[in-house]
RNA sequence: GCGCCUGUAGCUCAGUCGGAUAGAGCAACGGACUUCUAAUCCGUAGGUCAGAGGUUCGAAUCCUCUCAGGCGUGCCA
């Protein structure tokens, strides 16, 4: 709608300055803006105000030969007005709104959807936390915003892939089978020091004992880099496995598990470094290989090679990211944890490094989380083992609110999440405010259905629902796929949940004020359609964040 | 010290890459159920947009400084 209206402004500024009518005005700056105020109209553009000065023409002056212009599209606006200082404001003519409404009723489930992204490839990759413990709180968040984000560039009309990093080799996954083999020999009734650098969750217990289910006391014997191995890959395998439950659980899928250990395998960590010698980017210094990260603005270069001869964690990573450029992605996202957010100058610097195309790369940070229950903070630490799973998450609240309030925020704003509220089912708790319209359209659908009528916008005349409130619904029902578009080129997923609350709040508005199954045959059938418009956006809009659509409550 | 994020109603937060009288929800107060799910709706009240300068027709939004909170600043991953 918003593309289909701005692209009749830019037609029109162009015939004016085609015809000497103004001088010229830069369309790069044509917008369209939904005014705070009704009596504005539906949209309204700034052009004439912010052109006035470059045209040395009166804003005023500039607005109203524009819009008597626009104003010759009768069939599309009903008026176009220039108000205060030189806004346009239009009025979009209430057919305009009813032939959105039957494509609602068309589409089903595809509307919303769009070719803005013009089937352009993207990768998202999130999560990618270490297999050395479960899936916590933050990683939650990441998950939610990953996949929500990756189903709003598909519907937005991009190719999309996600994809999951699993470091899989380095020294965490060494401090990981130490871990493992203390609790084992515990079991076993040896004690010894705790390793250090070793991890403190009960998880590794249970590692352990299902090791020692398994494989009883055969790793007593064994030689320790031997035994070292054995926990290393059983504990890594056991937590990955969980990590995809978590996943699976929480509605959350990925197209790739990507193996860092798979960049060794196939000598791509080596190559990746050739390559940035032989474009003289490296250097030797204090017996450590160096990459010229400054080169291209990071504030000091960074070591890939450390003395010790072993690799940081950064040159795998450029590697892996040198991979993904080589399968062809248009556009790189990667979702990090904001405490990663001095990465980002160096990884971006990296990516320029290995001739990657400006501006494909975006890190997108996830601020922290933090809960409250019983109005008081749960206190967390990684380090001591003390973490609030994601699966306890998922457990005491269910996914859909979960889902739903990792959304709530601007990912880059810190998010307290409220156990208590997620959990109630009451009017204050969004998530079921929401699912709450859905239900109730599905129950008037079914009463319907016994007096044997059904939605149908071949028989209904939908024209009766031109003014009002009927019209009022349609019209925020139509935002939906502008909604989706912003949400996807912003990298903004949280819009989609502000859009659903005003979704919701505009049907309960509509159906407290007016009855959907009267006695009026003709309205009857007409709100019929637009109620199962509604249950259709709503259901749609759902979809992108993961959450399910009850027909009843 | 330097860098990044944040600061908007009592609370939790929106605010569409500079626009019109700064908006929701919760909490408070007052209303609406012989009616399709009242798990809802309507209304009232609530503000020095952290503070101070600047840029311009116009600033919560952009620039500078100050204050407050969080995070980062490894030859860790």
């Amino acid at each position: 709608m918003k593309e289909a209206i701005e692209h009749l402004l830019r037609e029109a500024i162009g015939d004016l300055v085609r015809s000497g009518a103004i001088p010229p005005v830069d369309t790069d700056r044509v917008s369209l803006e939904v005014p705070p105020e009704k009596t504005f109209g539906d949209f309204s553009t700034n052009i004439a105000l912010v052109s006035a000065k470059k045209a040395k023409m009166p804003p005023q002056k500039l607005a109203s030969t524009i819009a008597s212009t626009l104003a010759r599209h009768d069939d599309v606006f009903e008026r176009v007005e220039v108000a205060g200082p030189g806004f346009i404001n239009l009025h979009v003519a209430p057919g305009v709104w009813i032939k959105e409404l039957r494509r609602i009723v068309e589409l089903k489930a595809s509307y919303g959807r769009s070719n803005a992204g013009r089937g352009r490839k993207v990768q998202v990759e999130f999560v990618s936390a270490n297999p050395t413990g479960p899936l916590h709180v933050g990683h939650g968040r990441g998950a939610a915003v990953g996949d929500t984000l990756a189903r709003i560039l598909d519907a937005a009309g991009f190719d999309v892939q996600t994809e999951y990093y699993v470091n899989d080799v380095g020294n965490q996954m060494n401090n990981l089978g130490a871990s493992v083999l203390h609790r084992y020999r515990e079991l076993h009734g040896v004690e010894s020091a705790f390793p250090e650098n070793g991890y403190k969750g009960d998880y590794i217990r249970e590692i352990a004992a299902e090791l020692k289910a398994e494989r009883a006391d055969s790793l007593m014997g064994m030689p320790e880099d031997e035994a070292l191995r054995v926990c290393r890959d059983f504990a890594a395998a056991s937590i990955m496995n969980g990590i995809r439950k978590d996943l699976e659980l929480f509605n959350v899928r990925f197209d790739r598990w990507f193996n860092e250990s798979s960049l060794y395998e196939a000598g791509k960590v080596e190559e990746t470094l050739g390559t940035l010698r032989s474009r003289g980017l490296t250097y030797e210094e204090d017996g450590a290989l160096w990459l010229k990260t400054t080169a291209f603005g990071d504030e000091k270069d960074r070591v890939l090679r450390k003395k010790d001869g072993s690799l940081t964690y950064f040159a795998p990573d450029i590697a892996y990211h040198k991979d993904k450029l080589a399968r062809g992605f248009d556009w790189i996202i990667d979702i990090w944890g904001a405490d990663h957010h001095g990465y980002v100058p160096r990884m971006k610097a990296a990516m320029s490094a290995i001739g990657a195309p400006e501006d494909c790369f975006h890190a997108l940070l996830i601020q922290l989380v933090s809960l409250v229950r019983g109005g008081a903070a749960v206190q967390m630490s990684t380090r001591a083992g003390e973490f609030v799973t994601l699966r306890e998450i998922i457990d005491e609240v269910g996914k859909d609110a979960a889902r739903f309030f990792f959304m709530m925020r601007r990912s880059d704003a810190q998010l307290v999440f409220d156990l208590d509220l997620a959990k109630k089912r009451s009017e204050d708790n969004p998530v079921f405010y929401i699912q709450y319209a859905h239900a109730r359209i599905c129950s008037i659908l079914k009463n319907a259905a016994e007096l044997g009528i059904e939605p149908s916008c071949k028989e209904a005349d939908l024209d009766v629902l031109s003014s009002g409130d009927d019209l009022e619904l349609v019209k925020v029902l139509a935002a939906c796929p502008d909604v989706v578009v912003d949400a996807a080129l912003c990298l903004e997923p949280h819009r989609i949940a502000f859009y659903l609350l005003d979704v919701a709040s505009a049907f309960h508005r509509f159906y407290n004020r007016n009855r959907v199954i009267s006695d009026d045959v003709t309205l009857r059938a007409a709100r019929l359609v637009l109620v199962d418009a509604a249950r259709q956006v709503i259901a749609n809009t759902l979809a992108l964040m993961g959450i399910d659509a009850p027909e009843t409550m």
